[in-house]
DNA sequence: AGCGTTTCTTAAGATACCTTAAGATTTTTG
DNA sequence: CAAAAATCTTAAGGTATCTTAAGAAACGCT
């Protein structure tokens, strides 16, 4: 299947789209290959697009003052990745989108996207509901994170995100869950055992 | 200036409204007035309505497993406040809101809410709005929590919010900084001496 | 297959933050 | 205005998590 199609695909799961829509939509957004490491958004530029995945594995992640980096978020295929703090209010990213693999991304320009709300709402309504969905999952981390242990948010991360658990290096879901990759080691030997 | 008022000129400040149009919302919202202290939603309910505090001030909480409170957000006039994620999924709520002072707060159902998405698209595109900027406070706010240690949260809620800060009792706002409130209490000394 | 790079583990010492408990202060209520 | 309730502070001892450093294992490229 074309990575476009499964765009469509994904849209036709949550909204009704005629084919001529369809079609239509189709036309707005652009294919973005990405090799292993690639960086799709830099710190600093203005994010201008939404961007979905339609195959591969992608994190996002900032650099605080001490150049650490804290992963925002991982996304695989069928999800949406960016910075929305920099896409919503047009200031430079503090966040960086790279590949940890292969991937295909499509994207759609801001500007294109706005014309499309107007000439098929039902896309408005999708994106209503994905930010909706969106501050769902995020209150959900945050909550965990103010609430929980590392213990709990690892193995809560463990059962939610198993798919991605297994692709990504640990180090990296250390950082996603607020802990050292040390900590997340020990915590492992002393639950395995 | 009626409650209903503020609310209109809240949208209208971040989009177009007719006259007619502003007739029409004005008519689909209820008012609801909360003595300090009483409780708003209660965990277990499933919150149903979208809630725009005209007058107060209010916080939504949650208690953990071993009934420790943990606050979610705080809200004045001018600002929403929900357990969102019983709203949008329609589960009974884990969060209760609660009026920290005498509160007046508008309340539309959310089908009268859908209806109103139809007839007056420009309230759609506010609500994406509003989920928009919902999600990018709970962003900084999650990597606040990720990235900072306590004493950086506090100066930053102390700068970003001084308005609140003055409302709200500081173990309030040790809780919703995820400390305790020794332990904020021993911060401000440090740094106040 | 072999070498460099990436990732994971181990361990010791440090620190940020928590728990408990009690008393001091402020605010609310009758 | 007094009593009760709510809030804030202090202090001692405890625990979760971090830092640093070094070596081991796995992976990726030539």
């Amino acid at each position: 299947m074309e990575p476009i199609d499964t765009l469509i695909q994904h849209f036709r799961e949550r909204i009704t789209l005629t084919d001529h829509d369809a079609r239509y939509v189709s036309e707005c957004f652009h294919v973005v290959t990405l090799k292993k490491k690639e960086i799709l958004l830099h710190t600093g530029e203005v994010s201008s697009h939404m961007r979905y995945i339609a195959e591969g594995c992608l994190r996002s992640y900032y650099m605080d003052e001490e150049a650490r980096e804290h992963i925002i978020q991982f996304g695989i295929e069928g999800w949406w990745v960016n910075d929305l703090y920099s896409y919503l209010t047009r200031t430079p990213a503090k966040q960086f989108i790279q590949a940890l693999e292969h991937s295909i991304v499509l994207q759609i320009h801001r500007d294109t996207l706005h014309q499309l709300y107007d000439r098929v709402p039902a896309i408005e309504r999708f994106f209503r509901f994905k930010f909706e969905k969106a501050y769902v999952a995020l209150q959900d981390r945050t909550l965990n994170t103010l609430s929980k242990t590392a213990e709990e948010r690892y193995f809560e991360f463990r059962s939610k995100y198993r798919d991605i658990e297994q692709r990504v290096p640990q180090y990296m879901i250390a950082s996603y869950l607020g802990m050292t990759p040390e900590f997340l080691s020990a915590l492992r030997k002393k639950t395995t055992t």
